[in-house]
DNA sequence: TATGAATGAGAGTTCATTCAT
DNA sequence: AATGAATGAACTCTCATTCAT
């Protein structure tokens, strides 16, 4: 009985909680951490700035949530969908497609997170930084190494190389209008990085590979 | 006589301006835009808030001024040297080389500047897209358009590639470490690209170059 | 009982309102709106900066607040004695004494109001002319249209002459000392201005009023 | 030849100082004391703010010089044009007219002296009551007390009456809209003040009134 | 748990005044 | 006599945080 009240204030306090960072993220989206007033977060979450700080004891954690949730969903919804496939070409492409759809479905908090890795606060880029490694490890580890092992990729450093693969990603994703539209075209993005890496490379013929 | 005096005149303000924007350059890069404090600005530039104001009359000014001071030496710096060579592959790799050692020498201000790029701010990086905008043109016009017609580089979009390139370019740049090291080799990142690019492509022999 | 608290709640606000308004007048009253500092009118109510503007987001509009405070109990206070009385003469009257009567019992608040008027801020003294406009209509409407009616006063413009009124009992108004004294003899005023408005007219014997 | 030489010097200083002076009155005029810039207004007389330190050691000396040289002029035109009538009721007469025309023809400064008058700087308040003790003692003296002894007047108070007068005047003159306007008809204001005062009064009827 | 009035350090900006040239 | 760069106290306003209810 105990064990199901305690669910129930669970569920109660994770919708507050979630309430309240989901505005958070809006706002430091729109106006950077600095210029995010808690007040305002609290406000349009439709509570009082005492409830906030009930569920956050300050700004700086509120933005340290913000940044494990949303990193957590982002690094899971991509690895979850480059594992599915097993050529390492794939797994590139893959990559940034389910990465760059990902952005669009979350172009507002996407634009709050891009601003903090970028950003002079070293703390929140420390923080982006350990919860993006699993991507960075993925990248490495299950799509560069296995393809040079197999010969599909050329002799690449994969720490390297995965290294400018996600600051390729990242800076395309950068590029996302508010309304969700990019300029470049994701396909024209995986085919110009494996066209580096490809044995024998060169750009892929869109459409017409091989 | 008189023109003499104005002369000296002239040059004091030079020096007081630029020391401002010195120190300006400086606590932007530490501090960010909305962190950095005029006061701490004018202070550390030897000056009283006073003096600050006379010079810059608003905070959002002296950003201004500096986006417009930076950016006209790196875009500078870069073409010069890029226009020296000839051959379209060479461009690039100078693009890179030359750009990374501008980015080496200037890593403080460097910081500040992508810090503004990937901020919040939309008139600030719509000042920072104007600002550069020749570096984009050099590369669309000058290195890869040439490129394709004589037939080294893949028949690629050249306005897509541009910004690609860009930022990757500033992706890289943004990893200096304040010491000014910097973990990817600029070769290493001048290859990928060159890898993609070239007909026939596949990623530069490092050491073997041809 | 949360319908008490509510109430609780209000009053304390209304309160904590109303000693800011207080002081606000005061210190406008004693430096002019401009040489007033809201610290010092804050502090002098006994609240923090912060306080102040959570009620006021402005000076402005602290300003504003007490221009409309003030001239509504004015206004009230006058209309309501001048329309006690039937003869549009003892209205006259009327007029000048609760009107002066008001000012002596507000000379600080007056003062402040008083300087606005004649201030060179043009949105202040927009505001004070529509504050201050139903006692114009008062005069116009129910004194002196009647008083011309019934041939008690001569044929004059009432609107022209409403003004003049104001003016006479603004002027005067406006010479009250910081303790309440008034050189002129409030009856000799109303007497005056019954003079030139009386068909027969002269000034009152005073006295000896028939 | 020094005397020669002094006046020509005389001559520079006093051209200099009253080009600062009538700069200082156009920006009391439209910002009031406090909020008018010594800076701009000696950069919109031509002059460097040294220059103008070394007529006006500060900005409350130059307001005052703003108040004896507009206050001389006003006194000057009014005294002189009153006196050249003999009859006290065309003294009253010519008392307005003459005193709006002079208004009418500088209402810029004449706003600026209006709003001193009600302004909350006691210092300003006295210098200009001062200033304009000449207007106040020639209708008490020249106009009321000869129009008493005359019976043409009615048996009132000098003082308090010359109070009330320059209190009406200074009233109606307040009223003058920049592009200097007038909502009152000038003989309309005399009229009403020589209704009040005259034996068997009544007001004047304008032109052939019934 | 939820509330929101109160707080006050700190920020950007203004401007009268000084003084070396 | 004229200059104007430099000064810094003072001002308005913001907002993260606290705490009594």
């Amino acid at each position: 009985m105990i064990r199901h009240k305690k669910t129930e204030r669970d569920e109660v306090m994770g919708e507050t909680r979630a309430r309240l960072l989901q505005a958070a993220a809006e706002v430091f989206a729109r106006r950077g951490y600095e210029g995010a007033n808690v007040n305002v977060i609290a406000k349009s979450a439709g509570f009082s700035i005492g409830t906030m700080y009930n569920y956050f004891p300050s700004k700086r954690d509120l933005m340290d949530a913000f940044i494990d949730e949303f990193s957590q969903q982002h690094v899971d919804f991509i690895q979850e969908r480059v594992l599915a496939e097993s050529d390492p070409a794939r797994r590139i492409e893959s990559f940034f497609l389910t990465g760059f759809s990902f952005v669009e479905m979350h172009v507002i908090w996407s634009k709050a997170i891009f601003n903090t890795l970028n950003g002079h606060d070293e703390g929140f880029r420390q923080h982006l930084f350990q919860a993006y490694l699993p991507l960075f490890q993925l990248l490495s580890q299950e799509v560069l190494s296995p393809g040079i092992e197999r010969g599909i990729f050329q002799q690449v450093e994969p720490l390297a190389t995965a290294n400018l693969i996600m600051l390729i990603y990242l800076g395309v994703a950068s590029q996302f209008s508010p309304q969700g539209n990019l300029w470049l075209d994701p396909q024209q993005v995986s085919g110009f990085v494996l066209a580096a890496l490809r044995v024998g490379g060169g750009l892929e013929r869109k459409g017409n590979d091989e």
